[in-house]
Order: C-alpha cells, then sequence, then structure tokens
DNA sequence: TCAATGATTTTG
DNA sequence: AAAATCATTGAT
C-alpha cells in the first residue's frame, strides 16, 4: 500500500506517462495470492485527433473509461476473445490510454489478460482504490526503445507511422 | 497463411 | 436488421 503510485503519477500527458510505466511493478491479487509482474511494452493512443485511438471515434459507452481521469482502467474485447488492458493518463474529459502490451515473461497484450484474469469486470476500476490490481514503483530503467504501434494500418499514413509504442527488453529489467 | 469469435459500430 | 470492423493469438 505504501508504494502504491498515486494520482499524480497518471494525470500526467499520456505521451509522459507511457514510457514511465516501463518497469513499473503491476501488483495483481488472485485468489488471495498476491502476484508480482513488471511492465516491458506499451503503447500511447492520445486524444480524439488520434485516429488509431478508439476515441477518435467519439465519446461512447464503450469508450467512456477514457474519458475518465488518469489512474483508471479502459478495458475490450478485441477479436471476440481477448480483453485488452489499458491505463488511463491524463485529466478528466480528455480521451488518453495506454496500451499495456507486455509484462516480464508475458510477450502479447491477449496472453498478459489472460494471465492475470483481467476482464469486462475491470472496465473503470481505478488502480488507486482497487484491492485486486494496482501499481508500485519498479525497477530503474536506464533507456527504452520506441516504434510504430502493432495493428492500427486503418488509421491513415500519420498516425500507424508515429513512434509510440515504448519497450524495453526484459535482461534490461533483471540488471536494473 | 488464416480461422476463431463476439461486442461495438456502421450501413461498407 | 444486417454487415463490417477489429490495439490478437495459435494452429495449419
Amino acid at each position: 500500500m505504501i508504494n502504491r503510485l498515486q494520482l499524480d503519477f497518471y494525470t500526467r500527458d499520456v505521451l509522459e506517462l507511457a514510457p514511465d510505466l516501463l518497469g513499473k511493478k503491476l501488483v495483481r491479487i488472485i485468489n488471495g495470492e498476491k502476484n508480482d509482474y513488471y511492465i516491458t511494452e506499451v503503447e500511447a493512443y492520445r486524444g480524439t485527433e488520434d485516429l488509431a485511438c478508439h476515441a477518435s471515434k467519439g465519446r461512447t459507452k464503450r469508450t467512456e473509461a477514457m474519458f475518465m481521469e488518469g489512474g483508471h482502467i479502459y478495458m475490450y474485447l478485441i477479436y471476440g476473445m481477448y480483453w485488452m488492458f489499458n491505463i488511463v493518463a491524463g485529466k478528466s474529459g480528455i480521451p488518453q490510454a495506454v496500451l499495456i502490451r507486455s509484462l516480464m515473461g508475458i510477450e502479447g497484450p491477449g496472453k498478459l489478460s489472460r494471465e492475470l484474469e483481467l476482464d469486462k469486470s475491470f472496465y473503470g476500476e481505478s488502480l488507486l482504490t482497487s484491492e485486486r490490481i494496482w501499481l508500485e514503483k519498479g525497477k530503474k530503467i536506464i533507456y527504452f526503445n520506441s516504434g510504430q504501434r502493432v495493428a492500427v494500418d486503418y488509421a491513415g499514413d500519420y498516425w500507424k507511422n508515429i513512434k509510440w509504442r515504448f519497450y524495453i527488453s526484459d535482461d534490461q529489467i533483471q540488471a536494473g
């Protein structure tokens, strides 16, 4: 509890928050058991102008969580089978979120949600108050890599090419 | 290389 | 009301 990251960590712009999430400890309580994971790959989705961001289509029941204050969770189902786990960034009313793509030892957003048992019931939950999931200060990251976001070809040349995916390698985190 | 699989969004 | 879309994964 004492290490839980607080509101000001999340209420920054998503482009500041996303890379800062790398190396952070994700704590998940499953059946009373505490599990620790370290974030190794993320993607930023930023506002209504970002055509890859779900909120670019407007404020709907599905995207409502992205408009919440930073620190909330945005979940959605993709391809009928995989829940995507996103952390909302920034101030209330501005749709920004970070997709968590990989954790140390678990590569892939669909796989990590399955492993951590994350589903629709986490939609809109707060990482500041939840008793089953939160973030803590993790490992220090010396540097990180960036690249294009994955599977966003529909967003047009500019938005699909922009380097808003941030990642580190597992060995880097062990050393850190 | 492509099927699985279903909520959400659009009318393709 | 029907069809298309889709921030993926794992098996052919």
